[in-house]
DNA sequence: AGTTTGTTGATAATAACTATTAATTAAAAA
DNA sequence: TTTTTAATTAATAGTTATTATCAACAAACT
């Protein structure tokens, strides 16, 4: 999470142009905790930048991701969601109403211990996907049944 | 893991016609431990099923998944990779080669206490995904360098 | 064997994403 | 500030994995 100014430093450093629209799908995702898609992130601006294509929202994403202002995450749809906040964290899925959300300060090393003493790889990095019902929509099936 | 004989019988069970593609699929599978995406599972059949198509290769693959044979693999490609080993394990993906191994007798019990603990959701499963470089692809760069 | 009903496979459709390109716009030099 | 230069926008077309359609066909029940 950066603001504005550091941001625009960070393009211009990165030998990109700062545009009005890079900086509002940048804000854009900082301002959510939904982690939106890009068809998301396009209805969202659209009231703001009518103009503005499914293009420009792709081609930014792949810049900010570039220079490492946002994380892509694959939660097993048929879509990519969007995180402006950078740091490995892993993300839980309502596999009800498909909301997504993060699980911050979860400790990756124990996991990462035992699998590099089971591997020969040159462990990077790892993603870790959560599945379940979230608590609103737990609150709505027990109602339904009652 | 089942053999024809016992598959035979769950297809029927689940009100599924037993066709010798359907077979032939799920053999493929269990005699690899490749990971195949649809794509390579068809390239391996094709001599031995050279009218076989792509679509049968996917409708095969959503009924076996449905009735709980192989599961589906997601190590974030472009295309999803299947697996008959349905227990869950975590995967790793060479980020050089791109392949995709298993990672046996995993604990996943620590990371889903963790996780419990952290969010009011109803866990129900979960998937971890490894990067790194695999040992072949270590010693072709380590190779190169000297 | 005949009949029913699900399956195959060729083809077309879909959907997310990427490439192209002309017109526009911003950055950098003077 | 103005000009030059290069990057960006956004409309459009293209690509690719996957899914739907449907006529011909094969499995399974009688």
């Amino acid at each position: 999470m950066m603001d504005a100014k550091k941001v625009t430093a960070l393009l211009r450093k990165k030998g990109f142009k700062v545009t009005p629209q890079r900086l509002a799908i940048y804000n854009a995702l900082c301002n959510t905790k939904a982690h939106p898609n890009a068809e998301m992130l396009f209805n969202k601006l659209q009231p703001y930048y009518p103009t503005m294509s499914l293009a420009t929202i792709y081609k930014t994403i792949d810049i900010l991701r570039e220079i490492g202002l946002i994380q892509v995450i694959n939660v097993g749809e048929d879509s990519l969601r969007y995180d402006a906040t950078v740091e490995l964290h892993p993300h839980i899925r309502c596999t009800v109403c498909n909301r997504v959300d993060d699980i911050m300060d979860f400790d990756f090393s124990p996991a990462i211990k035992n699998v590099a003493e089971k591997t020969s790889y040159d462990l990077s990095g790892q993603q870790f996907y959560f599945y379940g019902v979230c608590p609103e929509c737990q609150a709505k099936m027990s109602k339904k049944i009652s």
